[in-house]
DNA sequence: TAGATTGTTAATCGATTAACAATC
DNA sequence: TAGATTGTTAATCGATTAACAATC
């Protein structure tokens, strides 16, 4: 079956080619060569191509991409036709603006529950579902077939947390909590380290107020 | 003056050191090898002693680093010994939730304003700062020495505010919004693209799932 | 001094870009 | 068929890892 595995780097690039073609479809465009995409994307066609063979020929010569399958391939490819189940610990401000979002829903992730141990925020409604304690929580994800945990909880109790969660059964984090989740194999993590973001935006201001004093 | 530039790719780790130094800082170590920090972050030393030769020595020969000395060296790296007043633009959850975000004051982000289109937002106490019109936007970066704007708006709007924002004096994005900002040279962008990492797990959910049934 | 560990050079690996034959 | 553009191989570039001399 020898199937090579695609590298992060590749994977990292998908959801931008998503969103391109899905606004280039919504504008009614039909097809797009290499080149075209790699203007408006500003990288190489050389990348886009080797991207997209790396699952497959998805164009043909003398045509391009026909930009609507190539849509669906990606979304394929990412996932996106499934469905996940997601919960939320932490009913904080952030925890409560993720489960406020809509869009995640339009991606096939559906937000089924969430907890907090505050008991002020327990019953506290967040778009129509209701903030629980978290003695409700292994119940609650053994019953209905939740996949993924979004970690909003502060970095004290992240670990200890994501430990009862992996034996619960969840099978992926999304983890805003500033750690690093020793999670076993095959459970899949993704972080968003806001605090870390920053961090770089600050690291590029100074930078290049620097180079500047210099010239 | 021949500064080499330094790679994104060891920017994008300098926070991660930072957060384990100052772990262990905390924890009241003194010195660590690159052998011992690499095992707990699983990392190579290799890499630990490339990365901060790239700022010059900081360690020394049969010692190793001084874990304060260090901590604070990186902090100065990434600009966090400057301080940056933000606004955020958009007071929907997200916006809200990041005002209400502490930590980023530690690190010498200021939250100074927020501003939304919607007047039933508008007067809205956000950490002691009240929602404001748009229209006082400019105004207020002008006569308050903002240089970052938080973007929590939807993408049909962000190019446009964006574009007014680096008029009135904007050094710099954290952009929320899900579309890539065309900046001028010179101002800096960090994205946090949350359907974009969603997508990433998705992903690896699926991958790791299709991996298991082939076996 | 001897041992430990850095700083740094060299080797390897992987990712990106260029080039072009295949083919629609 | 001729022109266009992919798919794919080869070349280049950059990042990571290994090795070891310098030095505390």
């Amino acid at each position: 079956m020898e199937e090579k595995e695609i590298s992060q780097a590749v994977i990292g690039r998908l959801p931008r080619y998503f969103r391109y073609l899905g606004d280039l479809k919504d504008e009614g465009v039909e097809r797009i060569s290499s080149q075209e995409l790699s203007e408006l994307m500003k990288v190489t066609a050389s990348q886009i191509r080797q991207d997209f063979n790396n699952f497959g020929g998805f164009g043909q010569q003398g045509y391009g991409y026909n930009v609507e399958f190539l849509y669906n391939e990606i979304g394929r490819i990412l996932g996106l036709d499934q469905t996940h189940h997601f919960i939320i610990i932490g009913a904080g401000n952030l925890g409560q603006a993720l489960g406020n979002y809509l869009n995640f829903e339009r991606r096939g992730f559906i937000f089924s529950g969430i907890f907090d141990k505050n008991p002020e925020l327990v019953g506290k409604d967040v778009r129509g579902i209701k903030v629980q304690p978290m003695e409700n929580m292994e119940q609650f994800v053994r019953e209905n077939d939740i996949d993924i945990a979004v970690l909003t909880i502060p970095k004290a109790s992240a670990l200890e947390v994501s430990e009862r969660l992996v034996q619960y059964g969840i099978k992926a984090f999304w983890n805003f909590a500033h750690v690093d989740l020793p999670v076993p194999e095959g459970i899949q993590v993704e972080n968003v380290h806001l605090s870390d973001s920053l961090m770089k935006l600050s690291y590029n201001i100074s930078r290049y107020k620097k180079e500047r004093e210099e010239k």
